[in-house]
DNA sequence: GCTTGACCTTCCAGTGACTGGAAGCCCTAA
DNA sequence: TTAGGGCTTCCAGTCACTGGAAGGTCAAGC
């Protein structure tokens, strides 16, 4: 199977999967052409690859999973643990952005929003009258 | 002032403060010894990026607001539009994250995590047993 | 005067995960 | 034979920094 076909099955852009070969995390075949040939387990690990990245593993989280995925000999526990990291990750994200929304609003609420020049949003960034919201530097 | 000592002041890194230099966000003089030498007004930009980064706005957001910020006739409607926009923004990134949330942590509660191979999760992302989660590309 | 060490300079390269574009080969249908 | 679409590689760009190398400058202590 070619990659235009390849990419319409796994929902993965033709460039993302190219670049998942450049990354070692598929290896399909090459047909007399010089094509790339994808087989069904190549079909299977895109679809793997593309499900895993929408649910916002990593690319090395992702090769890791997989790595798991092909252990017959894998213990689910390592796999929910990565899960559950994961699932850190995010509450810690949610918090962050739900303590972002707060001053931010706070701020729009304080602002007229007319003509006039004199704004709250602007002095704040200025001065800081809203205390420092110190923030993590991967807001990813 | 040198750039040290800017950085301190500002809480922003030496290195950054060198990036925002290159890409003209801020302009200070250089000293005889080719050292850079900030003035107040530089300072002034330096905290306000700080701020305004650590709320979440780019690079280029940033740019706009300092130029708002330096506009004695700009109307703060300006400023509030920006702002609204960007709550709504953070509104549609926590929403997709507890999404996620909600999918990870069904994936998790399913699988036993003990030593034997069966998976839940690893099946999922494999079967997609659970009805695909469709994210926006910039979970930023 | 000399050394040490902190601080400063520029420049280049790397991060993550792609994405866009150019130049050119291959295949099929009309 | 030509047109088109699909495929190839390679290079560069994205965003907002960050790390590191190589080297100049400055102040303090001996």
């Amino acid at each position: 199977m070619n990659i235009g076909a390849a990419s319409e099955i796994s929902l993965l852009p033709v460039k993302t999967i190219r670049y998942y070969e450049d990354i070692g995390l598929v290896r399909p075949l090459r047909s007399g052409n010089g094509y790339r040939d994808f087989s069904d387990t190549d079909l299977e690990r895109l679809k793997f690859l593309q499900r895993a990245r929408s649910l916002g593993f990593s690319i090395e989280e992702c090769r890791e999973l997989l790595s798991l995925y092909e252990d017959r000999n894998r213990a689910s526990a390592d796999v929910k643990a990565i899960t559950k990291l994961k699932i850190q990750e995010v509450d810690r994200k949610i918090a962050e952005l739900q303590s972002l929304r707060k001053v931010l609003t706070t701020l729009s609420e304080a602002c007229h929003g007319d003509d006039r020049p004199e704004c709250p949003i602007i002095e704040d960034l200025a001065g800081g009258l809203v205390q420092q919201f110190d923030m993590d530097r991967d807001l990813t």
